[in-house]
DNA sequence: AGGTCGTCGATTGTTGACAATCGACGACCG
DNA sequence: CGGTCGTCGATTGTCAACAATCGACGACCT
């Protein structure tokens, strides 16, 4: 009896006007930060957000301490809250926990498989190589996310879901970063064929060996990234 | 040049006032409701709280959406927050994620094992088995969570730390409703006593092993107390 | 000139009052 | 007597004003 989320829209019954300023302002401001609007590192004031967002100070407040508290703010008492910035050692933190939480999200759901999964993961890779190949590299960040999160969202473990969501913040920061620097994020269009094949398939060592070539490939990728920005910094492409 | 924390007491230079009302509250709240002086699925009422906490609704609104963001609260907009309830489903879910993390750290610390983390580690066990001698249920909790999280601590990954803090508010309030529920929580004194010795030894899928079969017994244990729990629903939520 | 200390603008922290919403109780109607 | 609907108290949501703190600038002293 403790179900019934009040953030979930995909209930099935119109929960049409539960909603409030600070939640609408937490998610336009995460997606302001995760979208890659705000750089990293940047000050935000909290005048200037409310007066952007039109409302008082106090539920902007709210919406901050929320977004702290989701790891994607940092807060000084006094002094100011900012947005996050990455590091190789974050970088290295993610991806090797990452590689740990998906093999797991696999060992828990192999048997249970159903055809909806398989639809949905079908589904959702082919919504990815559409967006590889429109050329819309926001949306593909999204859509690999979202693909990847088939699998944590098929076990129906809402503990590893929710460290998932905070995970995922991470990498779309990351990925943003990354995106807003090169211009082009350069997702090969067939880089997640063997791991859809693999995760349709029944040879679950296969599917973990894939799952860490997998994540030491976007590992390397996104610390080359970070490396040449730190060995030069602010330079433009 | 991303350090620093702000709240971390164990920085080594004298950062005393560097406080905030929210900061206390927060603090506060959490360790009321994980010690068990505030029951699972009670209603928390902002102008009560506000009053007994010497406050105004301001600072108290936004610890309260840390502690939601943390877990352990669940607000309903425009209705009430209350403390979260405790389920079966969820148990089992804490204690997979539990072991498969637990495992994680071990095979991070492995080989990096040193002679700080050897001492420290039983320096915890001792102080676990004191207070189960000395019968302090309430200490006792704390102490096998302090112990366990030393090898969190000790791979040094943050994001890694940040979830083991997670389930570790959880199973803080699972234990203490199982305390209060049976006056009496009963670990046993050589309950971890292999796990001291093969976390210190050298036998890496031996100490797999041990904490598989420790994570099962956990997870029984609180099912069991759980089931009996729902067959006599005692209050209302 | 170099360093120290006071002052000031900017920003966050806190407060009390006011508005919107919810859930329940009770009157009213069939 | 059962059900429906309006009203009301309680609770949360929002706002604008005020206080505390910080960081930097500049005057002052040596």
């Amino acid at each position: 009896m403790t179900a019934r989320r009040a953030t979930s829209p995909t209930d099935g019954f119109p929960r049409v006007p539960k909603d409030t300023f600070r939640s609408r302002i937490a998610d336009s401001l995460r997606s302001a930060i995760l979208g890659g609007d705000i750089a990293p590192g940047s000050q935000l004031v909290e005048t200037t957000l409310a007066a952007q967002f039109g409302v008082s100070r106090g539920p902007l407040r709210e919406a901050i301490r929320q977004l702290v508290e989701e790891g994607i703010l940092e807060a000084v008492p006094y002094t100011g809250t900012y947005v996050i910035d990455i590091s190789v050692k974050d970088v290295d933190e993610i991806y090797s926990i990452r590689r740990n939480l998906e093999t797991f999200a696999f060992e828990q759901l192999w048997d249970r498989r159903d055809e909806e999964f398989r639809t949905e993961l079908r589904r959702r890779h082919e919504a990815l190589t559409a967006t590889i190949d429109a050329g819309d590299d926001k949306a593909s960040i999204l859509a690999e996310l979202s693909f990847h999160g088939t699998v944590y969202e098929a076990t129906g473990h809402s503990f590893l879901l929710t460290i998932w969501h905070g995970l995922r913040g991470r990498l779309q920061l990351y990925w943003a970063a990354h995106h807003r620097a090169h211009g082009l994020r350069g997702p090969r269009r067939d880089g997640h064929d063997d791991y859809l094949r693999l995760a349709l398939g029944n040879d679950l060592a296969a599917m973990r060996n894939e799952i860490e070539s997998h994540m030491r490939r976007g590992a390397e990728q996104t610390k080359a990234f970070l490396d040449g920005r730190e060995r030069l910094p602010e330079r433009r492409a």
